[in-house]
DNA sequence: TCCCGTAGCGTACAGCGTAAGCGTTACGGT
DNA sequence: ACCGTAACGCTTACGCTGTACGCTACGGGA
């Protein structure tokens, strides 16, 4: 035995199983192997699987950074975040999922979400305004990178799903704008796409403010 | 014998399984026995489970409406779509993540997909602005309905997870903005954050049309 | 030297998805 | 009224899962 085991490198090796092959391929008998020990000794540093999911989670969100305000450029700020949780997503693409689906309320992530919702509050905006700016750019993010992630936007889907139909081929009479956009959806590059859609929101938070400065009414 | 089983019958008591107890309470043993049949006679109706899955979210694609466009408000009528997809989430909290994380390339699927991207079209919108669009709204909508039924967003969580910090009591000190901004997230009228997201969205897209149309450049 | 806390192991169990093959039922054509 | 046939449901069995429980081996104070 080279060396003791610990938390931190059962939590590594299961990600790296997880970018692998998959998370149906994170047994713990498997997970144990990887390590050089039997399934049951995982229990020593992790409760049970959920915790070791948690875990995994943990590693994703440490390697999302949020800046701290430096310039006053809060917008370019808020695209960092962004471009930095899209990298998180893209860099574990079978483990993301557990991301967007487990509750985030570990030290570090609190630390993130407060830092990002920091942002725009010390760009002025007032409480009211800046939860829903927060809200709409993070549920934006995050169902943007949920998407390419699971590769649902007509591309290529990783395991071999056969039955599915493939809308490169079929229905183009039924479905005339899908066919016409499939081709374009594939090739697009999703990294300006997403700077787009980024763009369109801050756009809409600035002629918000705009408003709001104004005092126009509603 | 009442009467013959179907696929129809068993999707929907699948789906009504897991929204009384959750998708770890699906299993093919407890399904047989929720329409009174043995576990393997479930195959003549379903290949496998994932399939299963799949026709669960097949039957919640159903519930959401994409209104064909009568008056010319398109941003209206892709409110409209947005509504409805929440509505279809919120219906089914236990059941939605898998509609967010499996490829929807089923026939009902796509015709809404084409519909909702034709509301861009027909408003005018050209090709490469349109997907923009579309992705941007559709994220944000798909990210949003998420946040909501993980029930991440600082508010209760359903299941006996303790050890997990609640962000209502714990760090003050350290994460300042969050515990300002918990008790607001928890009680938030999430409908009318939603609205305003999309607005901001919307209004983001109209300014954008604007450029493009007085054709000043970037 | 004793002792005990800790890491890891071995065994065991209930429950999972599903492959293979069985008998039974319902129905359309004659 | 019959029967061939296809659809339906059941039984058994296999390999896998997560994990409860009790055990051993060791390393460092007292």
């Amino acid at each position: 035995m080279k060396e003791r085991l610990s938390r931190q490198r059962v939590l590594e090796a299961a990600l790296a199983i997880v970018d692998a092959e998959g998370l149906g391929a994170l047994t713990m008998r498997r997970l144990g192997a990887e390590v050089g020990v039997e399934a049951m000794s995982l229990y020593r540093h992790v409760p049970n699987k959920e915790a070791l999911l948690d875990g995994i989670v943990e590693l994703i969100v440490l390697e999302i950074d949020v800046p701290a305000v430096d310039d006053g450029d809060w917008a370019e700020a808020w695209r960092g975040v962004g471009r930095s949780y899209r990298q998180a997503a893209l860099a574990h693409p079978n483990a993301f999922p557990l991301v967007t689906m487990r509750p985030l309320a570990t030290p570090e992530a609190l630390r993130r979400i407060d830092a990002a919702y920091d942002l725009l509050r010390r760009a002025g905006l007032d409480e009211q305004t800046s939860i829903v700016a927060f809200r709409t750019l993070a549920s934006f993010t995050r169902g943007f990178a949920l998407e390419e992630v699971t590769g649902r936007a007509l591309g290529a889907q990783a395991d071999g799903v056969e039955h599915r139909l493939d809308p490169r081929e079929l229905p183009a009479a039924e479905f005339p704008r899908i066919s016409e956009l499939a081709s374009r959806l594939v090739a697009a590059d999703h990294g300006a796409v997403f700077e787009s859609g980024l763009d369109l929101i801050l756009t809409g938070l600035r002629a918000e403010l705009e408003r709001l400065a104004t005092g126009s009414p509603a």
